[in-house]
RNA sequence: GGCUCGGUGGCAGAGUGGUCAUGCAGCGGAUUGCAAAUCCGUCUACGCCGGUUCGAUUCCGACCCGAGCCUCCA
């Protein structure tokens, strides 16, 4: 059996993946809080995941893969009154709209998506137990957690709690113990979203949902924690807080987190301002593109997002559909995914642009073979191209549909007819003023041995 | 201020204690009626200063620069 190697932000360094059952990997990421469209920054997670969770399916018979929705929360409840909408109408809309923007850069769904207000029985449970256990106590209608009850609190960002008294900004509300002490329940007003508690119409914390949600429907700890880098502190060292001291034991073996996706140098994000959401981009890319810009750097350094990235990935993915265009009749040798050089860059962290590397090497490969070694070739590039999700689509439709609004097929096809019969009487005035029509409506034309092919750019 | 993570060739982006990343762009060729696509060849690199070493882009230390977290955020 392979070796998966993966970063684990607790520890700092690379590690051998050792699950805790191999008959049944559990991974478990965070994800959207359904207020607002998916950004480009969003989806890298998911995109990143969606390979982890990929190559664990490859080592492993059975994994299970949770990616919750976040259904309630203050900028929901903020946005319903702006929209005058009902939260559940806000939540649903956003949740479908997630879901299809997250399945065009083909993402696996994940096998549980679990919603926090289903949960809201589970979380209580935790605070009741964190209570028990005097990890929480509650003060002026909220239940707090007690940060020095823990020890060990910080490890997973690396600070202390004199660190974090030093470096406060904020204001700490009075009713706290410690400053570092967070929310497990709060408060709501009367006419605001709650459920009835121990404590009163309320509310759950922040951090709460995640580690309630990994108990109710993963077990008493995980294999894998997945998140985007700036959930590392505050959200999942209180998650781990909230697991350890609630349920004992380990929670999580590995913590995963990508870096952002930047936007001149600066973090995307809702705050900023300055996002891209997925919606408007596909409208200008295939899904695909996307994702194989995604992929392009390594999920634990920053990506800078622009539309050179994007014209750039679009290229790449049209010399590789190219290459396949060519032997489009020819039947491809099969070959297992887990024999490619991708999947081996793979489990080396997820080196995603050295399995994109593997993909070049093959389609160099693939235009150079001889008559004896198309169907090897043809199959080493579409097994390296499954491994990572790209390449799926038959080369001809990827050409041919596209989002253009040029002429339609049966027009180019009528303007090819005539230009190779002008071809054949050697009026190539005339020919080369149909390529030029052509272009001009975005068009290419190639002439090889077989005809001309056509398509869009 | 505290903590964390980075600085690789024109650009994007891997990796390594000692002959290769890879791609795009550029340049030169092959091919083509002209193109496109493709193929062949080719140039440019490891922030700065010390240290360890036979040898450092790779290890160690200082410094400079950048980003992130410390407040909702993937």
């Amino acid at each position: 059996m392979p070796e998966l190697r993966l970063t684990n932000t607790l520890t700092g360094n690379k590690e051998v993946f050792e699950p805790r059952d191999p008959d049944r990997i559990t991974l478990y990421v965070c994800g959207p809080t359904v207020y607002n469209l998916a950004h480009i920054g969003n989806a890298r997670p998911v995109v990143v995941f969606d390979m982890l969770y990929r190559v664990l399916q490859l080592l492993f018979p059975s994994v299970v893969y949770a990616r919750n929705i976040t259904d309630i929360d203050d900028k929901i409840i903020a946005s319903a009154r702006e929209r005058g909408e009902t939260i559940d109408a806000i939540t649903s809309e956003f949740t479908l709209k997630f879901r299809e923007d997250v399945a065009q850069l083909n993402t696996l769904a994940p096998s549980l998506e679990p919603r926090a207000t289903e949960n809201i029985e589970a979380m209580q449970q935790l605070i009741l137990r964190l209570i028990e256990r005097n990890h929480a106590y509650t003060a002026d209608g909220h239940v707090l957690f007690d940060v020095t009850s823990m020890e060990g609190y910080g490890a997973l960002s690396g600070r202390n709690l004199d660190d974090m008294l030093a470096g406060a900004r904020v204001e700490v509300a009075d009713y706290k113990r410690n400053p570092g002490d967070f929310v497990l329940w709060k408060p709501s007003l009367a006419d605001d979203p709650g459920w009835e508690s121990p404590w009163g119409w309320g509310r759950p914390g922040w951090h709460l949902e995640c580690s309630a949600m990994i108990r109710a429907h993963l077990g008493d700890a995980i294999d894998i924690h997945g998140g985007g880098r700036d959930l590392i502190f505050p959200h999942h060292e209180n998650e781990r807080a909230q697991s350890c001291c609630g349920y004992g034991g380990d929670f999580v073996r590995y913590w995963v987190h990508n870096a952002y996706v930047d936007m001149d140098g600066e973090k995307m994000s809702k705050s900023l301002g300055n996002v891209r959401t997925v919606r408007e981009l596909l409208e200008v890319y295939p899904g695909e593109v996307l994702r194989f810009a995604l992929l392009s750097t390594h999920y634990r350094s920053p990506l800078n997002f622009s539309g050179a990235l994007l014209d750039q990935a679009r290229n790449t993915l049209d010399a590789f559909y190219q290459a396949l265009r060519q032997v489009e009749t020819v039947e491809p040798v099969a070959l297992a995914d887990t024999e490619t050089e991708a999947f081996a860059a793979l489990l080396d962290d997820l080196n995603t642009p050295k399995a994109i590397a593997a993909l070049h090497a093959a389609s160099k490969e693939l235009n150079k073979a001889n008559a004896d070694s198309l169907a090897l070739c043809k199959g080493r590039l579409l097994a390296n191209g499954r491994v990572l999700g790209l390449l799926e689509r038959f080369p001809s439709d990827w050409f041919t549909q596209g989002a253009g609004d040029g002429p339609n097929a049966e027009t180019i096809e009528a303007l090819l007819e005539e230009r190779l019969a002008a071809r054949a009487a050697r009026d190539f005035a005339r020919a080369d003023a149909i390529r030029n029509e052509l272009q001009a409506a975005g068009i290419v034309l190639e002439d090889s041995a077989d005809g001309t092919s056509w398509r869009r750019t």
